[in-house]
DNA sequence: TAAGTTACTTACCGATTGGTAAGTGATCCG
DNA sequence: CGGATCACTTACCAATCGGTAAGTAACTTA
């Protein structure tokens, strides 16, 4: 029935959901641990921090998130761009645990450049980005900032939409989600509408 | 030359920065009070529990946000919605310490109904979308989710720029604005650029 | 001048925090 | 069979947490 699963790995799940519900300050070693039905010194085995969890549950999802990236395929670079957002945002909604870890990823590192897991999966984008027609001929600066902007709209929509339901009813939130999407792809084909 | 400002009101100002610094579990009452040289006791005289400090904290930040609406004159709905969150977007990259806290403040209120205090806000918001070429025929869902999508790419934005400079070198993102804004307008008009 | 009121302080509390040290039972390997 | 490794446990720690209680010095008001 269970399948076997390591049990550092185990932990990382819980950690995750955790973290992502409550941010890092918010979860406590003996929280996780409870969730596992284990003492904290068993979560502590495996990760020799608080600080070390913390990471490694980001380097995990930076992975995640690259990975997803090169999994989508598509003739052209708009288009891939395009597919990419398409899945995340479906996925982001189905599952905001993610979209809600990385931006409270992105709140806590402060304005100092330090070494942000995330970077890797943001540059892949930026390259994509640069060869679409939106920002063929634009900086990397602005491409990257045009990502962000994209990014932000999507996990923004993710984690608020069960605070929107919560608040207006349990209205289908989900359905929204192709209208929006076909906002981005034509910010990203340079308002060209094929 | 101090302007004698009310107590209560520099220990919210204090606690406003260390929220959106840090989070509501991030930040405890002897910080704050060591932000303003007094013991956490001070802090409580005012406000009688971190809960309620917190909650003041966004109190006065919905009342801000909505008298910034208020204050945006412009001919038509659409244009009235762009030229606020122009300044908006501005002011946000200027400084994002607002936009941080109502990220987290997002982030941390759970899918459950409970009183959010940014709801009268977006409210207000979602009237004035829905005179908007882009949602007038649309559902309030819909507006409101569109709103969303703006709402957040601006404030990802605004959070983002700093650790962007930190990461890539300090590049003036803050020229990236105008064309991010273009976007939006754009969006908003219904993809008819007059 | 006496009585509040304001704006704090010191003293204290039990609970929880992240983390260390030392041990234990089960399983694996030669 | 015996040592090593694995996956934990119990025991313990100083520091910090939010919050209560009681007191005090300065200022305001009747």
């Amino acid at each position: 029935m269970s399948p076997k699963l390591d049990p550092a790995e185990r932990y990382l799940d819980l950690a995750t959901t955790r973290f992502s519900e409550l941010g890092f300050h918010g979860v406590s070693l003996a929280l996780v641990a409870k969730d596992a039905g284990v003492t904290k010194q068993a979560v502590l085995h495996y990760f020799r921090s608080k600080e070390r969890l913390y990471a490694e549950v980001l380097n995990r999802l930076a992975l995640r998130l690259l990975a997803e990236i090169d999994a989508t395929l598509a003739p052209t670079p708009a288009q891939r761009l395009i597919a990419y957002f398409n899945a995340y945002a479906a996925s982001a909604i189905a599952n905001p645990e993610d979209a809600r870890l990385v931006v409270r990823a992105l709140l806590d590192s402060d304005a100092q450049a330090r070494s942000w897991p995330l970077k890797p999966y943001l540059d892949r984008l930026t390259e994509l980005a640069l060869q679409t027609p939106r920002w063929q001929s634009a900086s990397r600066e602005e491409a990257l900032a045009g990502l962000y902007q994209l990014i932000g709209a999507i996990q923004y929509f993710a984690i608020s939409a069960p605070t929107l339901s919560g608040m207006y009813g349990k209205t289908s939130f989900d359905k929204v989600q192709g209208a929006l999407t076909d906002d981005f792809r034509k910010v990203i084909q340079g308002f060209e509408i094929p």
